[in-house]
This record gives structure tokens, sequence and C-alpha cells, in this order.
DNA sequence: GCAAGCAATGATATACTTTAACAATAAATT
DNA sequence: AATTTATTGTTAAAGTATATCATTGCTTGC
């Protein structure tokens, strides 16, 4: 089934299965399919592209099918979304709690998670001096990756 | 016309007025009726609430009116999307180039516009040990504001 | 084992958010 | 005044997300 996944995801897989299966949370069949899709991108993907692929393989999956699974993956930590361009992200370092922000390449999509205590404690400080009881944050730069950076300019 | 609005926010609108004029981006009767429903909101607005209040006051309005209203003002810089929420929010210090932050209480929807030099940079640093070249950064803190923190604690 | 209760999925529909496309009008430019 | 350009009107549809109810399948306590 995961065929198509690299050999440090396929471990990243069955970690997740595991890290699930630990808390009482099912790893259906279909979440797994989900997950797998999630995993194959280096970019993060939109609920409706994910669902399009899943229907190849799924053929009765529906909207509802790849929210309620994401939904299930963003409660655990699994997931990401990525809240600037609706879509959403498999997560490489879940189990810790850790701050996530994410560095979109807006030139190839390609979307790289960093986890810098520096920029969420330096929010954080922030949110302080405004008496602003911080729940979550939402952290997400734009700009070229170190790839497209060296490519030559075309368009 | 804006007469709903406090003393400080009529200097701002018209602060916005001439900063569009300044730079030849006309600032027409429906895009002022926009800019002032969007003053008048402390918490942020969704696209569809500013179109229902834009209605009473202009019967033909639709999406497209309120949409293109919107990116004028994004473009220049006077109203800000606050990306997790899908809202907008009246920018209350344009025309200085600043960076942009908001703390958006989950309990009364207030938001909060700040704008930290060193939050910005702390990311800007860690997105160049990425060697990540920024364009824009979308950094929004959820959590609960002063005046909710204070409240008694009911539902 | 089996019945009851709970979790997960199937299926339909709909709400919410945003943009495309073209027509009509108004303003600016020559 | 005629041409061009920007703005607004109007219709439609694309894209994102959830509500609802039916069905199926675990689980767990008897």
């Amino acid at each position: 089934m995961n065929t198509e996944l690299s050999k440090s995801k396929q471990i990243l897989f069955r970690k997740a299965r595991a890290f699930c299966e630990d808390q009482g949370a099912r790893f259906t069949p279909l979440r797994a399919k989900v997950y797998e899709i999630l995993l194959q991108e280096d970019a993060s993907i939109g609920a409706y592209d994910l669902l399009d692929k899943l229907k190849k393989i799924e053929d009765s999956a529906k909207p509802p099918t790849v929210y309620r699974a994401l939904d299930f993956f963003l409660d655990l930590g699994l997931v990401h979304k990525v809240e600037s361009t609706n879509t959403f992200k498999a997560c490489h370092h879940f189990g810790c709690s850790h701050p996530v922000q994410f560095l979109i390449c807006d030139h190839c999509g390609d979307v790289q998670e960093i986890s810098s205590n520096g920029v969420e404690s330096t929010l954080a400080a922030q949110a302080m001096e405004n008496d602003f009881q911080i729940v979550s944050q939402t952290i997400e730069a734009h700009g070229v990756c170190v790839k497209c950076q060296k490519e030559p300019i075309n368009t």
C-alpha cells in the first residue's frame, strides 16, 4: 500500500500509526490512506486535491471523508493547517510538543516546517506586553525557497 | 455619512482618503462606505458580514463589490486580511511601512494589531538560517484578550 | 456470545468564501 | 468630443468547509 513512500517517510508512517494506537486513536485504513497522501507531498495540499487523489483508491470518498480524516490528524497534531493557503501538511516531529512555523515558497509551492523557540517566545513576550494570553500561534512566511532562488529567472 | 465613527476614527477616515488621493488612488463613495464599515469594527469582519452591512446603504452591493473594495485597500495597505479567520481589519497606521501581527481573541472576537520589529526580525533571522527569502509574513496569535481574562468564567 | 452504546464511514445537501467574465457607466486623457 | 481607462453592475461559478442523518462496525459489559 505505502509503496510510493521513501524509506524515511515509511518510518514516519509507522511512527504515526503507533502514535495513534498508543492513545487509543484508531489509525483506520481510510485514515491511513489520507495520511499517506499527505506524506507524499513536499508542498502542502488542499482538501480537494487530496480528495482527488483519495478517490483513485477509495471510490466512495467525498468532501466529508477528507475533512474528517484531516480533523482527526489535526487534533492529534500529526497534520497542520497552513492558514494562508487553506492547505494541509503532515508534521514531521509530532509527539513532542513544539512550536510550528512555515516557510512557504510562492514559486514552487514547497512548504518547510520549522520549529523555532525564539520566534515563538518573541511573539509570546510581545503578547504578554499587551496582556494577551496566547493559546495558539499561526506563523507563516511567504517567499522564495533556496532551490527557486538559484533558478534562472524566467517569467 | 460617517457619523457613527468616533473622533479618532473620523481622523483616520480622512487620513485614509488623503492617503489614497495622494497616490492617485480614487477613494470613491463606494469604497468610502466599505472603509467606514471596516473602521466601525473592533473585531475583524468577514466579507459577507461586511456585505450585509453594506447592502443596507447600497442596495446593489454583491460579493464582487466588497471583494473589489477589499482588494483595493489591501493593495494600498489600508486593510489587512486575517488569514486564520478569513476576515479583514482596517490598519491603524498605514503609510509607514511596518511589520504586522495580530492578537485575536477567540472569546470576544476582538483583533488587536501590533507591530513588533522583534517578532518580524526573529522570524526573518530564522528564515535566513534556512536560506529562505521572505517576501511577506503572516503572524497571528489566538487566545484571550485582557478584557475577557477578567470576566467571570461562564461556559 | 450478545445486546447496547459509541465510533467511524457513507451519502446528500448546503453553507461559506472567493473569483471569472462580460456589460454598463463614469472618469481621465488626448 | 472621442478615445481610453478605471470603476461598478450583474450573473455565474469555482473553491473551501460543515451539518445532518443513515449505516456500518467496534467495544465492552453483561
